[in-house]
DNA sequence: CGTACAGTTGAATCAAGCC
DNA sequence: TGGCTTGATTCAACTGTAC
C-alpha cells in the first residue's frame, strides 16, 4: 500500500503513510504544488479552565491535553501563520484546503486563510444530531462546528462534483449546513482501558462528503493533524492517496491499525455522477445533417413569442436576426445569453419539445457505439 | 416615545431616537458604560464583480451599494476595528454584543471582537429555510448566516433568559442553529416604485429571539447600522429601548416611518409570542383522552430504572414523586430537567416505545386536517 | 371563497475553452 | 492576458391572477 510517487522530477511524495515529527516541518520537505487536497483539523484553543460536571455530578471528559494549550490568541495566530503558508506551498495551483473549527479558533483561521491569500469557496455548518447539551444552562447549546473550503487562489479551477453532492442530497443542490451525527458506538477507537483514544475524533460520514465533493480518485489528500486516522480511513475506502503528518506516537499507532482494517471500495460504487458539461458536445448543424431537422422547417420559442427557421447550415434565421440558436435566442429575448438547446422547440406529432430532446438522442448514441 | 434618560448623573441618552452621522462618533458621543446590548449588522464586504443571471436570463439584484465597499482587508478590518472599540466603551460591564456576518466578513469580526476582549459566548448559526440557490453549480448553496454572541469581558455577568429560550424550542435547550426564513412578503419594506427598500433587511423574527434570548425589558439596545430598523421595530414591541445610529437618510425615513407604526404588545401577547412554537403544541393530557394510553398504565425509563404510573389527568405518579411527565422524569433522575417526552417509554406488542412516537402520530393527524 | 398555476425573488466573493 | 464563442444553471416562499 505504502508508495513512493514521483513528481514531475520533483523529490517523492510519502503516499499512504503517517509522518511523525513536526507538521510545518514535514510539510516544508514535500515537493510544492504537489497535493489536491488539505483537511485539517488543528487544536482548537479551548482554554478551559475548571472541570465541568453534567448535572448527575459526573465529570465531563473534556479536551485539556498539551497539545491544545497556547498562551495568548498571538501565539495561535503564529501556529496558524505557519502551518497555512506551509500547507499552500504544497497544493497545486488547482488544490483546495478544508479546515474545521468552534468559535474558539475558526474566526482566527479565517481571517488569516483571507490574508495569505487562499480564496473562499463556501464555510459549511456541521450541524451535529447529537451535540453535547450546555449543562450549566448558561449559553445555548453548542450544536455545530465550522468548516471553511478554500481553494489556493481565486483563479484556481477547484474539484467540485456538483451533481454527485446533488444526489447525495435527494436530487436537490446540496447546502452549506450539514446534518451529520457525531462519532460514537463502534466508529469511535477505544484504547486499551476502553476510554476514547482521542478526543475530537471526527465522523467519517464528515469526511466521506467533503472528499466525494472536493476530489476525485486518485487525488492526494493531506492531513497536517491526523490524529486517529479518519481522513486515511475514508481516503483509503475511496481510492484516494493519503499523506498523514501526527506527532504523538499513540496516535500514529492507533492510526496505523486503523487504516490496516480499511477496504476500499470497489470501483463501481466509487463512481459519482458527472456534470453535464462533461457530456460530448453536440453541433446544432448535426441535428440538419442527420435529417432530424428539416432545412426551412419552423421553430418556436419555450415562452411561444418568437418563431425562426432552420437554415441547411445549422444557423437560424428570425425577422432581421441570424446566426447560432443561442445567438438568435438571445438576440429575440434582449438577454446577454441564452441556451439555445432548451430555448427552441419543434413540433412532432402535435406536440412542442425542446430541440436539446434530439441532442439526447443523438448522445444516446455515442454512448451505446462510441464511434 | 423619544426620551432622554440620565445614566448615573452621566450625559443623557438619546432612547427611541435615530441618529445620522458615522456610527462611530456618534458612539463616542455617547456615555461609557450606558448600553444593555449592541446588535450590529455591518456592511459585509462582498467584493462582487460581474452581474449573475438566473436560468431564466433575469438579472439577480445584488448588493453593489456604495457602503458595501472597500479597497482591501486592511481597510475592512479598520473600520471594523474602529465601530467595535466605540461599542465596547459604551457597554455597561455586563453588557453583550450581537455580530451578523457571511464567510466574507464574519472571520475578520469574530477575531477582532476577541483581539478588543470580547468573550465570545456562542457562535449562532442563521440556517435560512429559503435560501437563494446556486445558479452556477459551482459551490454549495450559501444557506446560512453566522452571528456571534459575546459579552464585553471574560467575567461579565450577561443576560441570557435560559427558560425562555428553551420554552421557544419545545422544552428543550436550544441549540446554536437556528432555522428561520430571509425577509420576503408583507415584512419587507419596498419603496415608491415597489424595489426593495433596503438590500439587506434583516427578519424579525430573528432580532426577537435575540432580544427574548439576550435582554429584559426595559434594556437600552444599540444598533449603529440601523438600516430599515428591524432593531428598534422588534425592541418597540418587546419593550426594550432602542437607539438607532444610520448614516443614509432615506434609510432614517423609512425606518421612522415603519416604527411609529409598531405598537408594543401588551403583556399577554408577549407571553403569547414567547412561547410560539413551530410545532403545534401536544399536551400529554391528550394522549390518556385519546385512549393511546390508558390510566393506570406503567411507563418505563429509558434507561429501565423507573417506572411511574399514567394518571387519567395526565400527570405521573412514581413511589413519592407527582407530575408532569417531565417533573417525575427529572426528579427519579436528580437532574435539573428531563424532556419527558423521549425520556418514557410504553409498551405495545412487546416493543418498548417512547412516548413521543404517539406525539409524532397526533401532529401528523393535525397536519392533514387542521383543527 | 378556496385552489391552481404562473411569475418573481433572496447579502453571490458563481464558467470554460479557444485563439 | 483579453476578447469572443459556446452554452450551463435554481430552491423555497411568496404574489397575483384565473377559475
Amino acid at each position: 500500500m505504502k508508495t513512493m510517487t514521483k513528481v514531475k522530477g520533483a523529490s517523492a511524495l510519502p503516499l499512504n503513510q503517517i509522518m511523525g515529527g513536526d507538521c510545518v516541518e514535514v510539510m516544508n520537505s514535500l515537493p510544492e504544488n504537489s497535493v489536491d487536497l488539505v483537511f485539517a483539523d488543528p487544536p482548537y484553543n479551548l482554554q478551559l479552565k475548571g472541570d465541568l460536571h453534567r448535572p448527575d455530578n459526573s465529570k465531563v471528559d473534556a479536551v485539556d491535553d498539551a497539545w491544545d494549550q497556547f498562551s495568548s490568541f498571538a501565539a495561535y495566530d503564529r501556529f496558524t501563520r505557519d502551518w497555512l503558508k506551509a500547507a499552500r506551498r504544497i497544493l497545486k495551483p488547482n488544490g483546495a484546503i478544508w479546515v474545521i473549527g468552534s468559535y474558539h479558533n475558526v474566526f482566527r483561521m479565517g481571517a488569516e486563510l483571507q490574508n495569505q491569500g487562499f480564496w473562499i469557496l463556501n464555510d459549511v455548518v456541521w450541524r451535529k444530531s447529537n451535540p453535547m447539551p450546555n449543562f450549566r444552562g448558561k449559553r445555548l447549546t453548542n450544536a455545530h462546528e465550522t468548516l471553511i473550503w478554500a481553494s489556493k487562489q481565486e483563479a484556481s479551477k477547484y474539484t467540485f462534483n456538483y451533481e454527485a453532492l446533488k444526489s447525495l442530497n435527494e436530487g436537490v443542490q446540496m447546502r452549506s449546513d450539514w446534518v451529520l451525527p457525531i462519532c460514537t458506538g463502534h466508529e469511535r477507537l477505544k484504547d486499551e482501558n476502553g476510554d476514547k483514544a482521542h478526543p475530537t475524533q471526527k465522523p467519517e460520514s464528515l469526511l466521506h462528503r467533503i472528499m466525494v465533493a472536493t476530489t476525485n480518485p486518485g487525488d492526494v489528500v493531506l492531513d497536517p493533524f491526523f490524529g486517529t486516522g479518519t481522513t486515511g480511513a475514508v481516503a483509503k475506502k475511496l481510492g484516494r492517496e493519503f499523506i498523514g503528518i501526527e506527532r504523538e506516537e499513540a496516535y500514529r499507532q492507533v492510526a496505523t491499525k486503523r487504516i490496516e482494517k480499511v477496504r476500499k471500495f470497489d470501483k463501481e460504487s466509487l463512481v459519482v455522477s458527472a456534470s453535464k458539461r462533461s457530456e460530448p458536445r453536440v453541433p446544432f448543424g448535426q441535428l440538419v445533417e442527420r435529417g432530424m431537422l428539416r432545412p426551412g422547417e419552423v421553430l418556436t420559442s419555450l415562452n411561444q413569442r418568437y418563431s425562426a427557421k432552420v437554415r441547411a447550415d445549422g444557423t437560424l434565421v428570425a425577422n432581421d436576426v441570424k446566426g447560432s440558436i443561442h445567438q438568435v435566442g438571445a438576440a429575440l429575448e434582449g438577454a446577454p445569453s441564452c441556451n439555445g438547446w432548451t430555448y427552441w422547440c419543434f413540433k412532432r406529432e402535435g406536440k412542442t419539445v425542446p430541440i436539446d430532446l434530439l441532442r439526447q438522442q443523438i448522445r444516446a448514441e455515442m454512448t451505446e457505439r462510441p464511434n
